[in-house]
DNA sequence: TGCCTGTTTATAAACAAAGGA
DNA sequence: GCTCCTTTGTTTATAAACAGG
């Protein structure tokens, strides 16, 4: 009864299953695949269970297969595999695997075979021997029931496998962007309003209609704060430039909305950590940053979505026109007509930042599926089994040449010391986050090279609708903040924008775990993957959070 | 007119002055003291301008010096010094000086000689090349004319110099914490409110008395929670626990406040990352602690003063009172009467986590002051001048032997690397905070060995009014927050609740800086020095945030 | 189902500092 | 020089939505 709109409601947490990693998983076992589910050689659209297939929006010669749940991994690498030697260095050759929604948890197989699996000599057993409590009394119980979301139907959609991006036209209006046209009301309206709280806009005039921005958009301060600032080819904006952009983006806010909604942004603006101020050299001018680490490079054109039209990779160039829009900053008030509108617009909710009581996996990273394909592909690196405390990688299939040593010479990364016998010394442990490791990076043998710079292939400024996490996990956290805060994640690094892409800090990412199937490399590597605005349908797309880990033993 | 009690408005900001710390002062010029006051050798209460002398409530054989801006320091020091030689070690023979709050910045004198001044190695310029426009540009204009409080009368208090705690009997009724007598009256009224926000308490019954808690205590839930929680021996308590203590100690949470405010212990112990939550080994009993590094050991008998007795070494009895009564934790609806309430209390202002808008100053930190007197004083160390980018000391006399190595023999700590010209690169600088470094901390030269052991002479838990944060400065930063969370600032310390006392990240903490005068070692160094519950009647401290390095150039 | 615990966002507000009229 | 007002920035309080047990 208080006030309506209070919190917009966009984010929604669920609990993850918690996986055990190695308790059911009987250890290696290469027993035939169950539940031959055709893979859906892309050849097929309308299949219920058909996988979809998209072509990454920004990697190249990488496409995004979503599995659901019921089908047979094991077919699906063997087939995707083949394919990706059908088409060589310029077809698809990376696939990203990534669990669709469908069916639950316990429909997967219990383990699963890999072809010519080689000894990884740096798998260690780290399964969770300070956690296993929770595996042992709560594991069974609820945990497991996981994801009990009625099967989607799943659309599917069939991407033809060359590399040529999609751009199909956008579809059904349902939060129309339209701007208002009252760009020079707001004067008046602010002499009457000067305690900044006080009922001064229009607020009962258009109940109900999306034109004008009477809807309030579904997005939170910090993300729309990340929009504007992201907008600039600078990533950097001062306190009234943001206020311009969000009013001009979301017209609820210059219409609709108390004017108390400036104080919320600048109350976000000093709250979160990832927004920093910058004073221009003479002081006299601050611009507001973000973080380079935590930011997800979250732009206006990922917002808006097309009905059937999973593909991202257009719709960045309405955001291109969001840019030069914002690069000339003269004429604050008449530049709405010209604003991104384009009026076929649905806005896509945000996921979470990162999953609240993520599962405790322990993801394998290799650094070199980051690397531009002109590297990665002359001689494929088996040196993601080198790092201290790394990437984890199955071979399909043995076939690789030493590694090429890349970028990956930063500090030597001292010993991962994880051998040492874990004393519970306490009773008491710090509940899963990230900060100060202890006892949970103890358990955690991945000592990612933390400086390790890769060397994204994603344009600098271009938004990106899936962004690939390298070198970098949550350590054990069970909320954002936390990770967002946790000491050690962020160095020294140089905050050289051109890096950011894929940054370490995982922190205000909304991330899932893939496999990354290289057929080049005939290697299967579990990654991190933003899906923050995945590019697919969300409905469709439904990613489900499970861990790969428990699907191949070897991946640990 | 929303409603009332918001926001109880403990804290008070001041914009602290520019320290121009090598701009105006000469270099080394031993010119004679200005303005000869008298030293006030504790032997003239009354003085107006006297200083005033008080033991340090935990360190053996130092007294805390607060000296009016009008006195002379060289006298000061000198006087001192030789009162220490005489008293010999079993007498005081530390000294801490605090600048009082008479008089302004310019009244100091520009440069103050020290006799014997020998020629630090160590000392390096690292002025401000980063800051020196704001310096030139604000510094000369409204940021000097600092600190225009009216001048204290300064009812001084003289201690003897014997070390003997004091125990003045308490006076003035003014909050009166006298427990409401409806120990058991929630029950009834929590039936009635579910939703935990209703208007369910006796909101409007007792309008103005300051029983029965009808005036809310002037401590955010912030410093709330840590009183409760650092009242138990093991600073760990259940959120229930944490309610309760809440509860009995300010009963305006029991029969006033809205329910609401149990919300919002929740809120802030899940926002701030000081308050960390652990589990115990089963997983089934959340704890809340308080982060280490960030505590500043507050507890609820710091809160009450008495008039005229600016001791708080015996009101540490009240807090094991208060300690004992908590640590049986049955029967929580009857333990009023035992309550440290007393009776006669006034509650002290909790002074703000940390001056915000902090002078960038280099302060300079020597480890052996804080070691106990037996190691201090065998050899006085001038090891302080080895430590990488640590303490800088000026001797009065040269005296010492070699240093005694102490613990401090930590990670290698890696070299200053602080004598790469600064390349002014970016036009923008991050707005000064301790995140990152980057130039900030280029610019600071000090690397204090942030593992270093110290043994501070503190009781365990009894709580203590003038902590002293050794081997760690604020950077450069422009609120708590930032410093809260900066990275860098908590490596992998042992959490050990023994070394917590003077740990390194000074965060959450009310800094002022300070001069120690140790006539064992002939030495003056620059400290930190935490002055949340000074101990001291806050209106004759009146502690002005002065940098002793503008009268001192020898401490840079 | 409802309560308790924990996380996160929204909103209002107090206050400080700086700048302009 | 001053006051008054606005803007910007920081911090706290309060309400609420929601997840999970
Ligand atoms: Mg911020
Ligand atoms: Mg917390």
């Amino acid at each position: 009864m208080r006030r309506s709109p209070r919190r917009p409601l966009i984010l929604k947490r669920r609990k993850l299953p918690f996986v055990k990693s190695e308790t059911e998983v009987p250890h290696d076992e290469p027993d035939g695949p169950q539940r031959k589910v055709a893979p859906a050689a892309h050849d097929d659209p309308c299949l219920p269970d058909a996988i979809r297939i998209v072509d990454h929006p920004s990697m190249p010669d990488t496409q995004v297969v979503v599995i659901p749940k019921t089908a047979d991994l094991q077919t699906i690498i063997d087939t995707l595999s083949a394919k990706g030697k059908e088409c060589g260095p310029q077809g698809p050759n990376k696939f990203i695997l990534l669990s669709g929604g469908s069916g639950s948890l316990e429909d997967w197989p219990s383990s699963l075979s890999l072809p010519a699996l080689g000894e990884d000599s740096n798998i260690r057993a780290f399964g969770n021997p300070l956690t296993f409590n929770e595996a042992a009394e709560g594991g069974a119980r609820t945990d497991c029931s996981v994801e009990t979301t009625p099967p989607t139907t799943a659309t599917p959609l069939d991407k033809e496998l060359d590399c040529s991006l999609l751009d199909e036209s956008l579809t059904n209006i349902q939060w129309l962007g339209g701007m208002c046209s009252d760009g020079l009301g707001t004067d008046a309206e602010r002499k009457t309003a000067n305690k900044e709280n006080q009922e001064t806009c229009a607020q009962r005039l258009q109940p109900s209609q999306n034109l004008d921005g009477a809807q309030r958009p579904p997005y939170s301060y910090m993300a729309m704060i990340q929009f504007a600032i992201n907008s600039k080819p600078d990533r950097r904006m001062t306190l009234k430039e943001i206020y311009t952009w969000i009013e001009d983006h979301f017209p609820y806010f210059r219409n609709v909305a108390k004017p108390g909604w400036k104080n919320s942004i600048r109350h976000n603006l000093s709250l979160h950590d990832m927004f920093i101020r910058e004073t221009s050299q003479d002081g006299k001018i601050s611009f507001w940053t973000i973080r380079p680490e935590a930011n997800r490079c979250l732009t206006l054109d990922q917002v808006y979505k097309s009905e059937a039209d999973p593909a991202a990779s257009h719709s960045s160039q309405a955001a291109q026109v969001c840019e030069t829009q914002q690069v000339k900053p003269a004429v604050p008030l008449m530049k709405r007509t010209t604003a991104p509108i384009s009026s076929e617009r649905k806005m896509k909710p945000l996921l979470p930042r990162t999953d609240s009581y993520l599962v405790p996996v322990q993801l394998s990273l290799s650094p070199s599926l980051f690397l531009p394909l002109a590297a990665s592909q002359q001689n494929c690196s088996s040196s993601a089994a080198d790092f201290p405390g790394g990437a984890k990688r199955v071979r399909i299939a043995p076939k690789c040449a030493p590694p090429p040593v890349e970028e990956l010479k930063e500090e030597p990364l001292k010993p991962p010391t994880g051998d040492t016998p874990i004393t519970i010394s306490e009773p008491w442990r710090r509940t899963p986050s990230g900060r100060e490791s202890q006892d949970v990076l103890d358990f955690s043998p991945i000592r990612t090279p933390l400086g390790a710079a890769l060397t994204p292939q994603h344009q600098n400024h271009t938004p990106f609708s899936l962004n690939i996490t390298p070198f970098q996990e949550p350590p054990l956290f069970s909320s954002p903040r936390e990770l967002l805060t946790s000491p050690g994640m962020e160095r020294q690094r140089p905050c050289s924008r051109e890096l950011q892409v894929g940054g370490p800090p995982t922190a205000n990412r909304s991330i899932t775990e893939g496999l990354v199937l290289d057929t080049m490399n005939d290697s299967l590597s579990k990654i991190l993957v933003d899906i923050s605005f995945s590019g697919l349908e969300d409905e469709e797309l439904d990613v489900c959070n499970i861990s790969w880990s428990q699907l191949i033993p070897e991946l640990k």
